[in-house]
DNA sequence: CACCGCTCGGTTGCATGCAATCCTTGCCAT
DNA sequence: ATGGCAAGGATTGCATGCAACCGAGCGGTG
């Protein structure tokens, strides 16, 4: 049994991330020890650790609220991202053994089936998808360190708008992204993954944040 | 007066970097607790910090030791500098008022007669002016997810050699880096102060980890 | 004599109670 | 009517007590 305080927190980050709780939403510690069964103090310790991850702030004595990230600081992730992403990308590749490479296919796959226009189309499910694909990257570059200084950037892009106001033509370019991407990785070519990353962060910015660098 | 826990923060951030505790040291919450003359609740909250800024490692159930570093993360550790601090310096020219400017100088001037060779020489105090150097410079980027990203990152390096190894003139030219970097950011010339700062991490990764990227 | 299991001391993790702070609402003065 | 202010309610921050877990030392067994 993994501690209440983790265990709190991953349920926070999930409903944070999938959008089931809005940005801005205040979240007090009385709600939420009732809503997960547990006392105030793992609550407190839960989202301690996801201000330091960005999904909420915290200003002291007023409590907590979801995070909300206006253009501004959207500009400043992606220049993150466009600075560190390709690059862990690269390193990652000759990492990546053959159990890795099927998962990262069927994530790839699995969001070409969700993003399909059509009726099946479900933009909430690829957005836990599309965090799986790009930490299986970032774990694989095998850097803490660039690890930490990522983790926090991605889940920001992805709280913001969820793949909702991509437009149809931007979305299956980025979908499409995320194969050719693996392909370049099983076959051992991380420049060329490091490439593809690239334009898929730039794809992704002008969709969000409108062109014009 | 600020919340306890903060302050409890402060000063362990303080002793850590400042390498009173050396690497590796256990932390009970009892004991400092007891040192600090608060509650183990704010201690936990402060360790929880922290261990987001990469200062400490707290493992389930055992408890938190100050962060080890080995050769391996530091490595990474300026292949992410080098990639973000270069531009962050650049970002932050154009934002630095006279007052700042003027603190700037006071903390290269500073370190220059520290670290000067000779008697006085104090290496130790270098440490925090050189922290304050570059936070001041990160902190005029104007960007808070830049900021995040490198806090931790730079506070890696500092901990794990306090300039103590820096070969004599590897430490003379990373004085006058400062001092150069100042007069760059004061003729607005951000370019200028990027490649200086590029210079100035290059010097530091050389002398820390040896040549050869 | 070496190795495994067990108990016990110590530490972390969690719950709860209390004090301090902040926000709100209603009242009063201008 | 509007602005300032004060009291009430609610919430956060902290302290303390208890339970769960980990590690060390000892006794038993092969």
């Amino acid at each position: 049994m993994l501690p209440a305080a983790e265990q709190a927190a991953q349920s926070l980050r999930e409903e944070i991330l999938s959008g089931a709780i809005p940005s801005g939403t205040r979240l007090g510690e009385a709600d939420l020890a009732g809503r997960l069964s547990v006392s105030r103090t793992p609550i407190r310790e839960a989202l301690s650790r996801l201000a330091a991850e960005g999904l909420v702030e915290i200003q002291p004595n007023r409590g907590a609220r979801v995070a909300t990230w206006s253009a501004e600081p959207l500009r400043e992730i992606f220049e993150l991202r466009l600075r560190l992403e390709p690059y862990a990308v690269r390193q990652a590749v000759p990492n990546l053994g053959p159990e890795q490479l099927d998962e990262l296919d069927d994530l790839a796959a699995a969001m070409l089936r969700t993003g399909k226009p059509g009726r099946h189309q479900n933009l909430g499910a690829i957005v836990e998808l599309n965090r799986r694909f790009h930490g299986l990257f970032i774990d694989a570059a095998g850097s803490p360190p660039l690890a930490g200084a990522l983790r926090g950037v991605t889940h920001a892009a992805v709280v913001t708008r969820n793949f909702h106001d991509y437009a149809p033509d931007a979305l299956q370019r980025s979908l499409h992204h995320h194969v050719e991407m693996v392909a370049a990785a099983r076959a051992g070519a991380g420049e060329w993954a490091e490439a593809i990353m690239r334009a898929h962060l730039y794809n992704a910015r002008a969709t969000m944040i409108g062109g014009r660098a």
